[in-house]
Order: structure tokens, then sequence, then C-alpha cells
DNA sequence: AATGCTATCAGTAACCATTATCAATACAAT
DNA sequence: ATTGTATTGATAATGGTTACTGATAGCATT
């Protein structure tokens, strides 16, 4: 029995939204927290975070959970790719189509029930390329 | 200037190894601690982390960064490709061969250098389908 | 055997991203 | 206005991981 979720789009909630949208380098919480408070300087890091669930879990957003250890959130919901520096840890999109019938290879030679698939490329970003002299 | 690492095949770091290449679970590090101490009852978890760090950066076995929180060890430092049951996070070898030429796709299509990829089936394991009746 | 060098150890503290808690507040429906 | 619930800001707690520290063990050279 699920709970009725009455969502309220807050001044927090939807400053959230405006800011993550405006920018593509695919934020984490923390500086997302910074962003918003350029516009409310009140706002605390747990109302960020907690919000930063709302909206993904209602599909307004999407979090990201790639390599290395910090979450991030994309303000494009629908399926795609990235790829991130593993120097820098910058992520952008992968300039690729998803592979829709991906799961299909798995049909009948596993136990399990698929659900979807997570693809992440890894590489140099342009910066880290060019400063690549090995240590 | 990279300083000289000798390393010795002490008995807690083989103790690990061997731990780690009889289970096909896909242990954490809290897991494999917990193994490893049947057999070296005083050995520290930070013991554990340092050498399962030391094997995955010699190439003796993967550390794996799959969705979730934690950080997961496998025996076989081959690529290949896991499924994760997304309600109990078991951990299972997808089988399926890797894509060797994926990274091809994204050539002269992104500012990046391509190095890898990684793929990652979610699913239901047969235990938690067979259980999925919605909360 | 004694010495010096260095890797590794056990134990523990620190770190950091994230979650949980809670009293106070804002909003919506009556 | 009043009631009920969602949300907030502030802060504490959690949990996986990493860093620090002084002690110990292995190895090469005397």
């Amino acid at each position: 029995m699920k709970k009725t979720q009455n969502r309220r789009m807050t001044l927090q909630r939807k400053t959230i939204l405006e800011v993550l949208r405006q920018t593509n380098i695919h934020p984490s919480a923390d500086e997302i927290y910074m962003m918003v408070r350029e516009r409310l300087p009140r706002i605390s890091l747990g109302t960020v975070y907690r919000n930063l669930e709302v909206l993904s879990e209602s599909g307004f957003i999407q979090k990201l959970e790639l390599g290395g250890t910090i979450k991030r959130f994309d303000w494009n919901p629908k399926k795609h790719y990235h790829i991130r520096c593993l120097r820098c840890g910058r992520v952008d999109d992968a300039p690729i189509a998803p592979f829709n019938r991906l799961e299909n290879e798995l049909y009948g030679v596993t136990v399990y029930t698929i659900i979807g698939h997570r693809l992440e490329f890894e590489g140099l970003c342009p910066s880290c390329t060019k400063n690549n002299h090995p240590s």
C-alpha cells in the first residue's frame, strides 16, 4: 500500500530544477548546492539532496551512478550514455544512440530478469589529453 | 619520478587472493574481510583494503565500480560485463562477450580520447524475481 | 649475529558523500 | 480560522573508504 505523495513545486525545488537545466556539466549534489545558494542563500544541503531525489523519482531529472564515488545529476531524464574523464572527472553526454535491444542478448542465457543496462565510456577530456604527461 | 614498488606476497595478501578466488559473488571489501578473518583472525580491515588496492593495481584481480555505493572485487582481472540485482544487490557475470570495438563508435564524434567502456546490466535475480510482489 | 633499510602490519582516527532526525514553518483543504 | 500534511533548515548520524602511526618482519650487507 503506497501512501499518497502530494508533491508541491516549492521554490527550492523549482530553483534546483532551473539551475540544473542551465548546465551540462552533470553536477554533483554539492555543486548544485553551491549554484542554488546564489539564488537561495539560506537553502540547506539536505534540502538539495532531498529534492534531487524527489525530482529524479518523479522523472523530471536523472540521477547518474557512474564510476567514481559521487553521484551526479542530469537535467535530461531520457536514457543516454555518458563519457567520463578518468583524470579530472568531467562528464559529458556520449554522442551515440542507445542500444535499445541490448537486453535481448541476455534472454535465455541468464537467470536474471533483465530490466536495463548502463553504458559508460571512459577516457580523457581535451584538457587532460593535452596535459597527459606521465607522472 | 615513480618510486620503486617492491611488493611482497605476504601471508595476508596471499590469503586475500585465495579467499577471493574461491567465490564468485563479487564480494565487497567488508565481505572479504569477514571471510579472511576465518583464516587470519587478527587481520585488520585496513590491511584488506590496502591489499585489494595493491592486487588490483598489479592486475591480479579487478576492482568493480558498479551502480550503488560500494566497491566490489572480482578474482577475474579480464574484461567482462556484470549484471546486478536492483533489489538485493547480487552481482553475477553477464554471459555475453565484451564488445571490443565499441570505442570506435565514438571516434571522430567526441572531443575525448576514448580509453574504454563499462557496461552493466540491471535486473532482478531469480530469488528477487520470485518475491517481486509490489510493495 | 648484528645492522640498516623498507614494506607491511594492526589499530585507530579522519574523511566525505549521503541519509536520517526533528522541531519549526508553509501550504492546501476543509 | 483550523486542521493535517508536506517541506524546510539545521544538525547529527551513518557507512564505506582512506590516512595516519608506531610496531614488526623480511631481506641484504656486514
